[in-house]
RNA sequence: GCAGAAGUGGUGGAAUUGGUAGACACGCUGGACUUAAAAUCCAGUGGGCAGUAAUGCUCGUGCGGGUUCAAGUCCCGCCUUCUGUACCA
């Protein structure tokens, strides 16, 4: 009886699927445990070998729980609106649709072959309309919802109309625009129906506004920020430029506080939070007021120091700031302008690649220095950024590195502030340290009480008000693209107008082209049938429009974090029509456990999600604030690629070592004509290619040797590995031990095919365990004491190692045993049972067929965890490392039960004691019972 | 620049609270089986020196210091690589 991974592991995954084996039930008396994978976006090259390692952790700790007695949550399903799909589309003219869902057949299929324990039941689509429909359903609620910052938390909006109706908006204190007009009860009440919805559009969560954003003229798109690398488009490397326009957006600033106080509660890596807490910027300063002189207008700017206001000696405004053709006089206008129209042409590139350029321009106009009443010149600069904060800054050169820079460069007045400082070298920003002076009532307070001290200064004096500011920005929700899904939004005047829940989902229209229209509309523009009928209700021809009943509907898509912030939900009650969650799945399940996922997600899909959780935990819709209890990052599974060496000019191939001093140039050759002993199938690499056809090869020892190098695993680099020739020429348990294997989960390592067979031959020493004479059989006779040992000492470690996510160190663990057991000859039931159990999370099929030739006809997926009993781990001697000044000498076998004073009595009479000692007295004997024996000479 | 992670044999990596550095594998070398190959099994395998050998000595966890009976692990100062981020007032 072989060991037959294909035939035992197609078995054994129909098993499964047959018998829906691990099809979770909202209602169980054993309690709960979601394991959750970040879920993928289904692209066209399908899995490698670094996509399901998150999966597989997840899978083991998954399983692992099943048999600890947990009702175990553990979907799977697709983040499958898109980019790639669209650019296919544009390419092909392939409706998305059908790409999308080739793709997910060709993941289906390779997820299906590494054997994991997903309840399939559960899956979502994003790109389904039954799915979208919740998205949509949520971006509705947003839109009906405000923030009041007094009960801080989300409300209808119906509570804030209440409130405007009784004493208009000045006493509310809510998120929103930064221009709001201050109207009373009454003024509300004689506005038109138009103009409040124009008021309330600026409190809603999620709004329309005129946004700067990042707008790609070759994708015809508007990019977020991460998905711009260095100045040009992650996907394409397609220039980028600012542009205004409509768009939606969510007021994730709402909630930054709460998203800065919540990570206090949750398990995440460390890292992460620290990239989450710098991306939401808070800081704590204050807004001051500088009035312009000669006019009316003030320059309002944030300052994390007003204690050193005494040290301003100018002011910077961003080029784009509103004041500054209007403060600039006629002597400075052309130097200004020309300034102005530099910066508006450089592109983002250029502004990050050139950080250390000071550049400004005088504007010619003073303001007046709140305090002192002393004028201090206005400058503009690109240094200040128009989106951050106000887009001005009081300049103090003293206290900041960048206004010393800039007060140096152009010759303005640097005032010292700081108590016997020196600052003609450079600024002094060290303010935890810095004591005051010169600075009229603030002289001789330190940091802290300067703060105090000044804003309630400000505030007295009516100059600004202490602020707590934050980088984070409002998320810009609209993307002009076809492969995403259709706001539930049709505009009536202009106005935008949400369409009933019980009308969704609005599906996205069939259109001709998947283009931007001529006249630069988004995609869908093409499409015919896109008007919202208010009396029919239904989606109808764009002729029908009269703006009377017939109105056009949204023709922007949603982003692609829209489908994905909230799908952890969804899969707690996947089939249910008329809720997103229903009440009783929610109070169940919760949130989730145990959260595996890249890294890359950190300010992206992880902050969003979190926002819109506590935006519906807000609304009562779900019961906790944060959906993932704990979360790990898996490293990335580098690719080892493989070069050949072409000398320069010629069509000859030199075997690495041969190299010498010859000018050669290395070229990426497929890993898989390389075999273990990175020797060249020269035959498979001359059949590659045309031009390698009649290649000559020098060759060493009669090799050739290819060089090796660790990078990113791509195609472009030919060192991608398919999970399903793994699976094929080793099977999926060796295929999931060895990438367990490889190290630690949340470290990156690179692949390496050829260490597989150290797996694949542990699993075929596994399986003769069971066999006796070619035939299964286990004996009933009990266990040695050395048996019950190898068992407990592996029970202990692999659930200390699940616990602590290090998968890498059970799977030697498991080899050790089962070489210690094979050394034993053991074949016992009592021993060779608990041991496939242990073993089931990590290598399932071969788990499952040992337990049924073990006589079992249920899935051994629910067996109960072997309970680990310390008692046969019990030691009563221990072979001491006795130590001269700290190096090991030698080995001495002695009973645990021994005072100190005995084994040091054993130890100095030992002769190799007397000979390392050379009739020497010791001054000092070290001995840690159990532990270490340490002499001092 | 800032933030984070990591540097251990030819390779991946292991080493609870400081306590035998290199577990477990890959690769390599030698051997058994075989007509041969594959597969399998056995033995050896950090470097250097000495010895026929058993063995002994010595150096060794990125570099330089320090604490300690004892440091891969703790402290101080550097170097390198990777990842993220981009003038945030």
């Amino acid at each position: 009886m072989e060991y037959n991974f294909r035939e035992i592991e197609a078995n054994w995954q129909k098993y499964w699927a047959d018998n829906q084996t691990f099809k979770a039930t909202n209602k169980s008396d054993k309690p709960k445990f979601y394991v959750l994978d970040m879920f993928p976006y289904p692209s066209g090259a399908g899995l490698h070998v670094g996509h399901p390692l998150g999966y597989i952790a997840s899978d083991i700790y998954a399983r692992y729980k099943r048999h600890k007695g947990y009702n175990v949550l553990h979907p799977q399903g697709y983040d499958s609106f898109g980019l790639p799909a669209e650019q296919y589309a544009i390419q092909t003219g392939q409706h998305p649709a059908i790409t999308t869902e080739a793709n997910i057949a060709t993941y289906r299929k390779q997820l299906d072959k590494i054997g994991f324990s997903f309840d399939w039941s559960r899956e979502v689509r994003t790109s389904d309309p039954t799915y979208y429909k919740w998205t949509q359903w949520i971006f509705i609620q947003l839109f009906n919802s405000w923030y009041n910052k007094t009960s801080d938390k989300a409300e209808d909006i119906s509570t804030l109309i209440s409130i405007f109706e009784v004493e208009g908006n000045a006493a509310v204190k809510a998120a929103c625009d930064d221009e709001i007009t201050i109207f009373s009860a009454d003024d509300w009440k004689n506005y038109s129906e138009e103009e409040k919805q124009h008021i309330l559009l600026k409190y809603r969560l999620t709004f329309l506004s005129e946004t700067e954003v990042n707008w790609c003229p070759a994708l015809g798109t508007v990019l977020a920020n991460d998905e711009i690398v260095n100045g040009v488009s992650e996907r394409g490397g397609h220039t980028v430029v600012r542009k205004k326009m409509m768009q939606w957006s969510m007021r994730i600033t709402a909630y930054a506080q709460r998203l800065l106080d919540g990570l206090a509660k949750i398990d995440w890596p460390q890292p992460l939070k620290d990239s989450q807490t710098y991306w939401i910027g808070r800081s704590e300063g204050a807004m001051v007021s500088f009035n312009i002189d000669g006019f009316e207008d003030k320059i309002d700017v944030f300052t994390t120091r007003p204690d050193t206001i005494f040290g301003v000696s100018f002011m910077t405004l961003a080029p784009e700031h509103e004041l500054v053709t209007k403060i600039t006089t006629t002597e400075q206008k052309e130097a200004v302008e020309a300034y102005v129209k530099a910066t508006a042409k450089r592109s983002e590139l250029e502004r990050m690649a050139d950080v250390k350029t000071i550049s400004g321009v005088f504007t010619g106009a003073y303001a007046l220095h709140p305090f002192t009443g002393e004028k201090v010149q206005i400058w503009i600069g690109d240094y200040v950024l128009a989106g951050y904060g106000t887009g001005a800054v009081m300049a103090v050169p003293c206290g900041d590195d960048r206004d010393y820079a800039f007060a140096k460069h152009f010759g303005i007045e640097i005032i010292n502030i700081f108590e016997d400082v020196d600052i003609s070298e450079e600024a002094f920003t060290d303010k935890e340290n810095s004591v005051i002076a010169n600075s009229d009532f603030l002289n001789g307070l330190p940091y802290k009480k300067a703060m105090k001290t000044i804003i309630y200064e400000i505030e007295k004096r009516g100059f600004g008000y202490g602020k707590i500011n934050y980088r984070l920005r409002d998320a810009v929700f609209s993307r002009q693209r076809y492969w995403g899904e259709p706001f539930p939004v049709y505009y009536k005047n202009g106005l935008p107008q949400m369409i009933d829940k019980q009308y969704l989902p609005i599906v996205l229209p069939e259109v001709e082209k998947y283009l931007p229209t001529e006249d630069g509309k988004p995609p869908l523009g093409n499409a015919t049938t896109w008007a919202w009928d208010t009396v029919k209700n239904a989606v109808v021809s764009n002729e029908l429009i009269n703006n009377e009943t017939v109105f056009p509907l949204e023709l922007n898509t949603m982003p692609g974090w829209a489908g994905s912030s909230s799908y952890f939900n969804r899969y707690m009650d996947p089939e249910n029509t008329e809720e997103f969650v229903s009440k009783e799945a929610v109070e169940y399940w919760q949130d989730v456990d145990l959260y595996i996922g890249g890294s890359e997600h950190a300010t992206g899909h992880l902050l969003y999600s979190r926002f819109w959780q506590k935006f519906l935990f807000d609304k009562g819709i779900l019961p906790v604030d944060e959906y993932a209890k704990k979360l790990i990052n898996q490293g990335m599974i580098t690719g080892t690629s493989a070069f050949v060496y072409r000398v320069e000019g010629e069509n000859k191939f030199v075997s690495k070592g041969l190299i010498g001093d010859l000018k050669v140039q290395p070229i990426h050759s497929d890993v898989s004509f390389v075999n273990a002993s990175d020797e060249l199938d020269i035959e498979a690499f001359k059949n590659w290619r045309e031009e390698y056809k009649d290649a000559e090869f020098v060759l060493e020892d009669g090799k050739y040797i290819v060089g090796r190098e660790v990078e990113k695993m791509s195609k472009s680099k030919y060192n991608v590995v398919n999970p399903d020739q793994i699976c094929e020429e080793y099977g999926a348990d060796s295929l999931r031990l060895f990438e367990m294997f490889l190290g630690p989960l949340e470290q990156s390592k690179p692949w390496k095919t050829s260490g597989i067979s150290g797996v694949y031959s542990f699993l075929k020493k596994l399986w003769k365990l069971y066999i006796v004479d070619g035939e299964f059989s286990v004996s009933d006779e009990n266990p040695t004491p050395e048996e019950l040992k190898t068992l407990h000492k592996t029970i202990k470690k692999v659930e200390e190692d699940i616990a602590n996510f290090s998968f890498n160190t059970s799977v030697s663990t498991f080899m050790i045993a089962v070489n210690e057991l094979t050394a034993l000859k053991c074949n016992k039931r009592a021993i060779l049972e608990p041991l496939a159990i242990i073993i089931e999370p990590y290598a399932p099929h071969i788990a499952e067929e040992l337990w049924k030739n073990l006589g079992h006809t249920t899935s051994i997926s629910t067996a109960d965890f072997p309970v680990f009993k310390p008692e046969y781990l019990v030691e009563n001697s221990k072979e001491y490392p006795v130590s001269f000044n700290g190096k090991m000498r030698f080995k001495i076998e002695l009973p645990l039960n021994l005072s100190i004073k005995e084994i040091e009595e054993i130890v100095m009479t030992h002769e190799k004691t007397q000979e390392q000692l050379q009739g020497k007295t010791p001054k000092k004997v070290i001995i840690v019972p159990g532990k270490i024996i340490n002499i001092v000479g």
